[in-house]
DNA sequence: TGTGTAGTCTTTAGCATCGAACTTTAGCTT
DNA sequence: AAGCTAAAGTTCGATGCTAAAGACTACACA
């Protein structure tokens, strides 16, 4: 009864036993993609931790740094991108609100909208988060250099692209299913 | 206030200049990996949607066929992989058994213990997945060259190297903390 | 102007997961 | 042997999530 982990090429070599005419090249990819990042949210989840953050907080603070100044969001927005409900994302804003780490103000132009806002305290945590994460990130990446790192970003962005532009809002479809 | 999600480089452009110390060609790697993945495992949903699975089954299955035969693994080997408490995984097993995915035995070799099984219908069930799955990873790969492709493969598993030696089963560390 | 329709957020009920306490067993230690 | 410690898995209470229904607003069209 195994208690290791199988490497990623033994677990494509038992997948390509049970399934002949999987492509291993194809499966490295996309079980190497799958398993980094794994362990890379394993590894941010501890150091939110110690900086008093959930991981669900954390995803929100970036969504509105993203946005870009005057970090403002409708709540629809970032739940459609976190690939969340309307209704988990209610009660995520209730949480950080209880910590000041966003603000909710009605939309004066859409007295249906909501507009979700950055506060400096939700600033400030995200700026402490990413110098964390950037001792991490560092560690994760010394064994390339730095071409290779370039060329692993433009190799990745290549793919991103092809998925993205199917699934815009991650509401379209890369293949079809029925 | 932006509805569209930001490309890549739009937002590292945008954390750069919050954090004016961030490494761009990092972050690139690490956030493509990241949405990367969000994509991947939205398209693995719909598939398993459609097979009467759903991701956390889809994930046990998994890691049963992954030990390879006889396909059996004690419950905690499964929760430690996933980064689950064995609460979950305990519920996770009842679920599954009444779709006849898994087996549970008493292990002869040590009472305490129990052995979760692969049955002959969770293997089709894992194998009609793989068949679905592996039309959108090609799909997934199709701008990139076969050399490109292996290329990748070979620049992940080096990172994937570094943090799971870092992280044997996921309860090491790849940073300090403290 | 009135009405239908679509869209946004909130509320509610049900379910999966977590953390922690508990039961049982295995393996030491003396 | 007897007791101590560590480990495995289940049970229990609390929390966050989903799906569906509800309240309200904006927009299109007659």
């Amino acid at each position: 009864m195994p208690e290791r982990l199988p490497t990623l090429d033994e677990q494509i070599a038992i997948y390509q036993r049970e399934y002949r005419d999987l492509d291993p090249q194809v499966e490295k990819v996309v079980n190497a993609l799958s398993r980094l990042d794994r362990r890379m949210n394993v590894a941010y989840g501890r150091q939110l931790a110690t900086l008093g953050l959930t991981s669900p907080e954390w995803e929100v603070l970036k969504e509105l740094v993203m946005a870009g100044s005057p970090y403002q969001l409708w709540p629809g927005t970032i739940a459609k991108r976190l690939g969340l409900t309307p209704a988990a994302m209610t009660h995520r804003i209730d949480r950080m609100l209880t910590q000041s780490l966003v603000t909710r103000e009605p939309d004066p132009d859409n007295r249906v909208r909501v507009i979700i806002g950055l506060t400096d305290t939700g600033r400030e945590k995200w700026l402490e988060v990413m110098r964390k994460a950037s001792v991490f990130e560092e560690e994760l990446l010394q064994d390339l250099s730095s071409p290779e790192r370039g060329q692993l970003g433009e190799l990745l962005t290549r793919l991103l692209r092809r998925v993205e532009d199917a699934q815009p809002d991650a509401g379209g479809r890369l293949t079809d299913l029925d």
